[in-house]
DNA sequence: GTGAAAGCGCTAACAG
DNA sequence: CTGTTAGCGCTTTCAC
């Protein structure tokens, strides 16, 4: 019943060839006759011939998978960058090996060791954090392997791995503006945790925004977040809880978005009227359900794209040399109306 | 700079033994000596050495790769059942290789075909239509050449390959009774596309629910979705539009449900006092929003686990032989309140 | 244009 | 306990 995978002799054998000229025909490598390639091609499609990548790869020690680690597979970003990461790959003929972190360091550590021994054509990683050495020196390891590394949404610090990111802090800077703009004189602000690098950019656009306008900063409104809903909406129930809460507060990531509406639904605050909200990261599904929050958006599955082409270009290119480039991606101010000046300012 | 990767030969040469016990261990197959398995180690520590998994799975014909084919990369579902799966994954030291068909026939048959070339371990997909001959007769041939296949909550028609999937009629027959128990009388039903198992399924318990309680099917009332949001949302806008609009919609799965709050959002019903509503599969994000929609739900993740370990299983047990098994998961019905008869009934 | 043969890095008998 | 050797399936010189 369990048939065996055919080899390349199998079809030596039936072509009548040597299994050299069968490999030719495969890879276009050299002109075979018409009469032998003739045969070799019959050979292939009556056996239902597909060669062996393992021994192809081992024989040209070259890979035709890359490596993808993400801190979070649930996350929705994630999953788009995910999309943008898979179709350029197959567009490309490479295969995706998914790995994620669930944002533990350790974690990402042992999957990094254990990523070795697959000796991938590259690698394309959101580090858990910035600051975490023995990533930087693993991943500076495969660049010294000679298996490129791309940095995506994350950087890491002190590093000269090329990356793609984007302007977490400009965009941050001129939603916060805008918000001003509008009226807003107290905002609160849902930060990401200290050890992310978009976290602590978004982070500082907020108070260049606030520096830039001459207004004050209160400490008590800047409240320290995760990245997560739970947290950003207990962070959210204390903000609006203070004497005298915020006007308005921009929210770090997608998911600290849904704390601060859960928060504000908690309380009954409505959007617009009690209370004004603005995002990094766009969330397609709230659209649907009436809730029209503005947001400083990106086009995530393009990064995703970007990153696999630039991984692959590191590779076939000239710039075999690790250029520590960093490419910036805009981003885009989506006005929704969630950012206006409360109607109910008094509460 | 391009170092090279080290090998079993260094390694040999650093300990002075031959490359059989530097073989023997790393995978602990045989005996050796303390003091030769000492200086193994200490050469593999200083030369910092992993084996190439390429070459060990060539010699051995065996494989650690895992390949998952999934319809619709972007859907949370699916995002889910991945995460399940690679957890199941890592902890028995595999690796997840993603595919992602969108949902395109043509696209599956060229991955599935271009998969051949992995000789994977084994392969878990959601087929994109029950009645494709091609995928299934692919899959046989996977099947037939050893590597084992499971089909993941959606079947395949005709088909002995095992499969774990979910009770969707008997889900979906429970969830429409009570709506009837409720007082509804005119149930509106946003289907699944025809080509899906689970879609048919699920419309199946929805007649039997309506039949069993001796109420009339208006054809009308039963909308064709596809599984995805635009469809939903404009077959619901038909459906809420009829000069007799049914009291209560019940939506095939995640992404229908978001159509259909999208169209009633539009319509500027509301939730429990124009409309009621049911779902199949929880949304988590909807109850921080005030959502409290009632659905059919799962545990989507031990799914995707399960499919994982089932496939090892068959790698590795008795049980070489496919059995056709099919494993079916329970649901579980969430009351929310969404299911309630509306309030303001006269439209 | 084609075949023989030497690897690619590792495992697994088979002798010692 | 250990080393030698023959593969695993394919690519790639190197002669003819």
């Amino acid at each position: 019943m369990r048939r065996q995978e055919t080899n390349i002799y199998e079809i030596a054998k039936e072509a009548g060839v040597s299994i050299a000229t069968v490999s030719r025909v495969m890879n276009h490598s050299s002109t075979v006759s018409d009469k032998s390639t003739q045969r070799v091609l019959e050979a292939i499609e009556k056996l239902n011939y597909v060669p062996n990548l393992a021994a192809r790869n081992l024989s040209t020690s070259s890979s035709t998978s890359v490596g993808v680690v993400f801190p979070d597979i649930n996350n929705p970003f994630f999953m788009q960058l995910l999309q943008g990461i898979t179709s350029a790959a197959d567009e490309m003929g490479l295969s995706v090996l998914l790995f994620g972190t669930d944002e533990d360091m350790n974690r990402e550590h042992k999957i990094l060791q254990s990523m070795r021994e697959l000796r991938l054509r590259g690698i394309i990683i959101t580090p858990v954090s910035a600051w975490d050495k023995t990533t930087r020196e693993m991943l500076e390891n495969y660049e010294a392997l000679g298996i490129p590394v791309v940095l995506l949404d994350r950087e890491l610090d002190d590093c000269n791995i090329d990356r793609i990111v984007t302007a977490d802090e400009e965009g941050t800077f001129l939603a916060v503006s805008e918000m001003i703009r509008l009226g807003h004189r107290k905002i609160g602000m849902i930060s990401g945790p200290e050890f992310s690098r978009p976290g602590c950019e978004r982070l500082n656009g907020f108070y260049r925004a606030m520096r830039e306008a001459g207004l004050p900063v209160r400490d008590e409104y800047v409240r320290k977040g995760d990245f997560r809903v739970n947290r950003a909406y207990c962070e959210t129930l204390a903000l609006c809880g203070l004497p005298d809460p915020p006007t308005a507060v921009f929210s770090s990531n997608n998911l600290t978005t849904y704390g601060c509406l859960r928060a504000f639904n908690k309380l009954g605050l409505k959007l617009g009227e009690d209370i004004a909200l603005f995002g990094f990261d766009d969330i397609e599904e709230l659209n649907w359900l009436d809730y029209h929050i503005s947001v400083v958006s990106r086009d995530v599955t393009a990064m995703g794209e970007q990153a696999m082409r630039h991984l692959l270009q590191r590779v076939d290119g000239s710039n075999q040399q690790n250029s520590g480039m960093r490419i910036c991606l805009p981003t885009e101010l989506i006005m929704r109306g969630s950012e206006q000046f409360p109607t109910a300012r008094a509460r």
